[in-house]
DNA sequence: CGGACAATTGAAGCCGGTCAAAACTGGTGG
DNA sequence: CCACCAGTTTTGACCGGCTTCAATTGTCCG
């Protein structure tokens, strides 16, 4: 049960999209965009806005989130390296219906609208492997709605942070936990609480010998007593 | 706010993929298809359970749905006549990561996999459409998100009273609010709650004169209170 | 009429949100 | 090198909405 929940929820989207046309359209279409460096924090594009193209994130992390009614924010996705992101929105025709910012230095390339559709128009494999995709992608968002849904703060947090270390661990391999950089109230607005609860599970986990903390950065030490945790 | 998010939350999706198509590729579709009546309560597909083809509701309501940890069951979303189910995991290419169920009589046609995927092969404008509403249906389970995670129980009860309003009234157009026909149980499963505190804010609603009940199926009275209510 | 299930009401307890304040951090300039 | 300041993290106390458990009423059908 953990095990396809996680994979599900962690599988690199992007890159199991363009496996096989790595050396055709996908470069293609990168070549098409311009890079830019982002530093951390600045917003890539906003809810509201309207879209001209997609974004593949070569470097950092991105979250994409909503604002509140509140004025806080509400996270749902945590975007890696190798992801893209805006295409619902190009695919949709409407306005960007999330905010996407950079919650570390990115390395973002820009592809304009037209070259990735004309990609989609002019080769149907690649179209039909973005529809898979997309059809995967659904299931991340069921899962999450499921899950924000039915489990406490601190199974959500187990749940998050099982995630996050995946997301995390790319960058670098190696055996332990990987260090899951991320302010508390981005964390907060992950797990779906205030960083104030936030801080005492996180606490919690510690005292218990799950999670280690240096600098404020997390790391998974007993991932099966986390697994425990999240009871999934 | 509230227009922007009504009509992106209850959007007929199926009919706006077919928009335009509906006597050519649509219509074949549906003919390939094998049509079946169901009673209320009958499961049309598990969670879990292999694709053998897409589902079009030509007459009813279904709930899709997953199965929480504890037991329980969380409904994201609500089918009425005319759209389509069961495509993610087609495209997808896994196991339906939800389950479906009739809410009340209905009538759906079976669409084998191959007649599905041959009409998308066939068709790069029926594809095109379809990817459309893929990335329009994105938006639905963003709101879904940050809506729950973000409401109290009274505010998205007063939000999924006004959606459901739209989700039932297609099927008999009055100036009234529709007849919202729903057991207690699943309704408490869609806002997010348990049965025994739905019953309470849905009192409460009903003394401050915002909704109406008979023989326990809801009509709203009094839209604008209920929109206030929402705080949308 | 009666039995099973759904809906409703009541009471108690806890999780988690809110408010307030202290400790910590990193960056800046004297 | 240290003092200072702004922002973030952490801790503490309080309170209210929601869940849970339990019991009663209502409703549908055989």
């Amino acid at each position: 049960m953990l095990i396809s929940f996680l994979s599900d929820s962690v599988r690199p989207q992007a890159e199991e999209i363009f496996k096989g046309l790595k050396n055709q359209e996908f470069h293609k279409l990168i070549q098409a965009g311009v890079t830019h460096k982002y530093k951390k924090g600045e917003i890539v594009f906003r809810e509201g806005g309207i879209p001209s193209g997609i974004y593949y994130l070569s470097k950092g992390h991105i979250k994409k989130y909503k604002f509140t009614s509140s004025g806080g924010e509400q996270i749902f996705y945590i975007c890696g390296a190798g992801e893209l992101l805006g295409y619902h929105s190009v695919l949709g025709g409407g306005v960007y219906a999330d905010s996407a910012a950079t919650i570390s230095d990115s390395e973002i390339t820009f592809i304009p609208k037209e070259a990735f559709l004309n990609t989609l128009a002019s080769s149907p494999e690649f179209t039909l492997r973005f529809m898979k995709a997309l059809g995967n992608e659904f299931t991340l968002f069921k899962n999450a709605i499921a899950t924000r849904a039915t489990y406490s703060v601190k199974e959500r947090l187990a749940i998050n942070l099982l995630i996050l270390d995946e997301k995390f661990k790319k960058s670098k391999r190696s055996a332990n936990g990987a260090l899951i950089i991320l302010s508390r109230t981005d964390l907060a607005n992950i797990v779906g609480t205030v960083k104030e609860n936030l801080v005492r599970v996180l606490g919690e986990f510690k005292a218990k010998g799950l999670i280690k903390i240096n600098n404020g950065s997390i790391q998974i030490i007993n991932r099966g007593g986390l697994i425990k945790r999240a009871s999934l």
